[in-house]
DNA sequence: AGGAACATTAATGAATACATTAGAAAGAAG
DNA sequence: CTTCTTTCTAATGTATTCATTAATGTTCCT
């Protein structure tokens, strides 16, 4: 089973920006990445098409895609819509997350811990994603899922542009970040939408209000 | 100022779905409707991969595009889905609105009463599309827009769809609708973010029970 | 008749070729 | 030296061509 020329250029893209190789601002050429990939420019057109159309990319006509600057105005927008979707996916999860959903969800929970021991920025992202996409996954709802994924990457290039000016410093995981997720789950785990949701979206919040502090 | 090709295929397959030119299960065809628009596949393939990626239309790896069956299960994700963004749309609205925007938000209530009036399909949906995608627009958080853009899109289908078995019948606007959305431009205005996004969610979740009335 | 192997075809997937245009670069006028 | 105009170029926008494949139909054997 070979993967598509399209879904490869989609993923290396993603990886592209979310390593830093594209910063905020620059412009991805098609020709360029089509030819770094070793493709035609066709599938990779596809798949910028694709990311302008989820929010990641923002595009000029004629001039071509473009990582948005980060702005304190569309942080504001991308947490207030993490929230939104978020904390609703957590809901959908309390409602219809299957029992091998919520054993996983639990294991997340373990490789919290993990993380914050290990003091790994890569354990940690990977971790931290694992729970939030794994929430929306087990919310159900194709919708919610696909937003949440699509506006958590978006985030994600906040939390990395910042991190940024901290290279050489010591990663510090959030040291709330496993206590509040762990709250989610046992929520999500009692089938009580009402305070899944809640603890999600304060814990967004809360994530947010830490983020503006390294300004 | 001409329009690209890619923008008119993208408004033009939305159209012929909304229309009921294609129906539910239909594959559309990228040679199709490239001869039928008078333009080459290239265009067309990118509206269609926009359209997918948006979940308005699902794909099957070298099988093509097509519109996805309306089921119980989908419908209860779009409207939960709905719910989700929507209200929370409300809530942004409350508090970013400019004058302006209220003030247009205000007409609209007007034109509510007189589809209500008219008791013509046309006028009811346009009046409704406008109320709903204007206050997405006045939440000026550009990612909760696009998703209620799509997601009020994806729910006309099952509107329209249950709509066609009602064909020859009388069209009823729902008569509770136009109080419902006077009510929320009134929180929107009074700046009141809970209660227009409770007031959303309560409109939302009415609308969906009124289309299983239809079952 | 039934079904396995093969051929046909009609669609998407991808590469290439051509058209258009925004922006840079160069040159002319003031 | 600045500013306006022109030219050039490199990128996107679109069309076309070639490759691949899922679906269908056909043949031939049992």
């Amino acid at each position: 089973m070979t993967i598509s020329a399209e879904k490869r250029a989609y993923r290396s893209i993603i990886n592209l920006i979310l390593t830093g190789q594209f910063r905020p601002g620059d412009f991805l050429l098609e020709t360029e990445i089509a030819e770094k990939l070793g493709m035609s420019r066709t599938p990779v057109g596809k798949a910028l098409t694709m990311l302008v159309s989820e929010g990641f990319l923002n595009k000029m006509p004629k001039k071509g895609c473009y990582i948005p600057l980060p702005t304190p105005e569309d942080a504001e927008q991308v947490f207030f819509a993490r929230k939104a979707v978020e904390s609703q996916a957590a809901a959908g999860a309390a409602i219809h997350a299957s029992e091998k959903e919520l054993q996983q969800l639990q294991e997340i929970v373990s490789k919290d811990k993990e993380a914050l021991a290990s003091r790994s920025k890569d354990t940690y992202s990977s971790a931290n994603e694992e729970f939030h996409l794994g929430i929306a996954k087990a919310s159900h709802n194709q919708y919610l899922e696909k937003w949440v994924r699509n506006i958590f990457w978006r985030s994600n290039v906040y939390v990395f542009y910042f991190d940024s000016f901290y290279k050489g410093k010591e990663f510090s995981v959030p040291q709330k970040t496993p206590m509040q997720h762990a709250a989610i789950i046992k929520a999500i785990t009692e089938k009580d939408p009402k305070r899944a949701a809640q603890l999600m979206e304060e814990h967004i919040q809360w994530t947010y209000e830490n983020l503006l502090l390294k300004y």
